[in-house]
RNA sequence: GGCGCGGUAGCCAAGUGGUAAGGCCAGGGUCUGCAAAACCCUCAUUCGUCGGUUCGAUUCCGACCCGCGCCUCCA
């Protein structure tokens, strides 16, 4: 059973299969550099990189190219607000988001690609859509004729056949013939960084980039391309007039659209004071793996509801599933193999699998696991589960982390090593022993102090960090 | 107005034409020198409202109410 994905296009969940059977090709639209990333941009990316993390644990391979765009009106605006180069300007925010990239544990694309390192593509580009007649000129810039591209619309689905070429002309943008056409290339600014080519001096427009990009690295069509739903319309749409206009061939076989996030029921905005940065939250205390989990808890094509509670109850529930990969591994089981457990083992990594392969119901498959990991703790509580079955749990466990990854903690925080630990553990069970009660709770207490939480258990003393 | 999404227990959330997964919280219990931690159990006769179809609807149809997104830059 292939994976299934809702394709924005059509409007239906579909059965997926790359162009060739076997490489993904997928473009997706990465950050605008301007600013730290908020949590709702970090949303987006998590659910692209389970996508992306699916299809490898699907034995697909990925050709994955995610876009930096570093140059935009924003940026400009403030580079020179600041009088310093847009590279200047960019390249702190775009350390920043690979950082962010790497605490959330996000897989690298195979290929990040900077705007401004592909102007000559987008000028060929632009080049071919003009010697199709698709452009037309004005005041020195470059647009899109909508009005030559009869399927425009069909992404959003939007009908704007009603609005012919010239039929109404916003007073703002007297300089267009119609009002959705948009902008290619904008003519230079003084002051303003610009490229000197033979379609003129002058810069790209937004939507130009991601046509050019994507086409130079993963071919005219591409299998998958995904993005925050408000790209929809326009940036998308507009994508998709710009390179079929030029190929005559669907840009994107499937296009894959995630929803937003809001806060605490709110949308997130600077005014209401609700704007994360993943900075912001970890700052706070929360870890970065309770944010990946609450970020890929929810189904992408719902709303997610980002409140503090929430990080919370994500922390929990990484614990427990924290508890039950060491009990795993830790317990001691009787020998032998108990052929409920291994039915359990291969019942749920299928169920699991399937939840996945249906469009990431990541809702759906996490409540696969935690069912599992009940149901086998009471079996190791009964005996009904063998040293035997743990090789199948631990796979079904790994399955699960492969997309997920939230089980392995960060960095300890506590200074102790584990062999201090070890020894601080025993020396408390000496003193229990001895009934030197006193001096065993000290040791407790101190090591709870560092973070450190000792569980007695039938098997012995065993401890974890604190999370 | 156009296009689209959603309203399931205190919170998050899955789901199906046959009678409600899972997580968090809360309550109870097991274990323990006491604890902690861990684990187990309990926790929606009910799925926005009103009609309809059906032997049977939370799930299908219709109407309505409420919340939200996009239509200008936006993940």
């Amino acid at each position: 059973m292939p994976i299934r994905l809702y394709n924005t296009l059509t409007q239906k969940v579909e059965d997926f299969v790359p162009a060739d059977g076997k490489t993904v090709r997928m473009y997706v639209c990465g950050p605008t550099v301007y600013n730290f990333a908020h949590i709702g941009n970090l949303r987006t990316f998590t659910f692209q990189d389970i996508l992306r993390r699916w299809l490898r644990a699907r034995q697909l391979d990925t050709l994955h190219v995610m876009n930096i765009t570093d140059v935009d009106d924003k940026i400009i605006r403030s580079a020179v607000q600041r009088q310093i180069s847009i590279g200047d300007y960019t390249r702190p925010f775009e350390d920043a988001f690979l950082e962010d990239m790497a605490t959330l544990r996000f897989q690298r694309p195979e290929k990040l690609v900077r705007a401004t390192e592909h102007i000559d593509e987008m000028v060929t580009l632009i080049q071919a859509l003009t010697e199709k007649g698709m452009t037309y000129e004005s005041d020195g810039s470059i647009y899109y004729r909508i009005a030559k591209f009869p399927e425009y619309g069909k992404l959003s689905h939007n009908d704007f056949s009603g609005m012919i070429a010239g039929a109404r002309v916003d007073v703002d943008e007297y300089e267009k013939e119609n009002a959705r056409d948009f902008v290619l290339w904008k003519q230079k600014k003084d002051g303003e960084p610009s490229w000197d080519t033979p379609i003129g001096d002058g810069r790209p427009g937004w939507h130009i980039e991601c046509s050019a990009m994507a086409m130079r690295y993963l071919g005219e069509t591409l299998d998958i391309h995904a993005g925050g739903i408000d790209l929809t319309f326009p940036h998308h749409e507009n994508e998709i007039a710009q390179s079929e206009a030029v190929t005559g061939k669907p840009f994107a076989r499937f296009w894959i659209h995630a929803e937003h996030l809001i806060v605490e029921g709110q949308k997130m905005s600077k005014s209401l004071g609700n704007y994360y940065t993943l900075r912001d939250v970890i700052e706070m205390g929360y870890q970065a793996e309770a944010v990946r989990y609450l970020l890929a808890s929810v189904p992408y094509r719902n709303k997610l509801n980002f409140t503090f509670d929430g990080l919370k109850a994500a922390t929990t529930s990484i614990g427990r599933l924290r508890n039950f990969e060491l009990r795993l591994k830790t317990d001691k089981f009787a020998a032998g193999t108990n052929e409920d457990a291994e039915k359990r083992s291969a019942d749920s990594l299928a169920r699991f699998e399937e939840a996945m392969d249906d469009d990431l119901n990541t809702a759906s498959a996490l409540g696969i696991v935690f069912e599992y990991i009940r149901e086998t703790n009471t079996a190791m509580d009964s005996g009904a589960f063998l040293a035997g079955n743990t090789p199948a749990a631990l796979q079904f466990l790994s399955r699960f982390d492969e997309v997920f990854d939230v089980l392995k903690p960060s960095a300890a925080e506590s200074g102790l090593s584990d062999s201090e630990i070890d020894a601080l553990a025993a020396e408390r069970n000496a003193a229990k022993k001895a009934r030197n009660f006193a001096r065993a709770d000290a040791i407790r207490a101190e090591l709870l102090e560092m973070g450190i939480v000792l569980e007695d258990t039938k098997e012995g003393t065993r401890w974890k960090r604190k999370a």
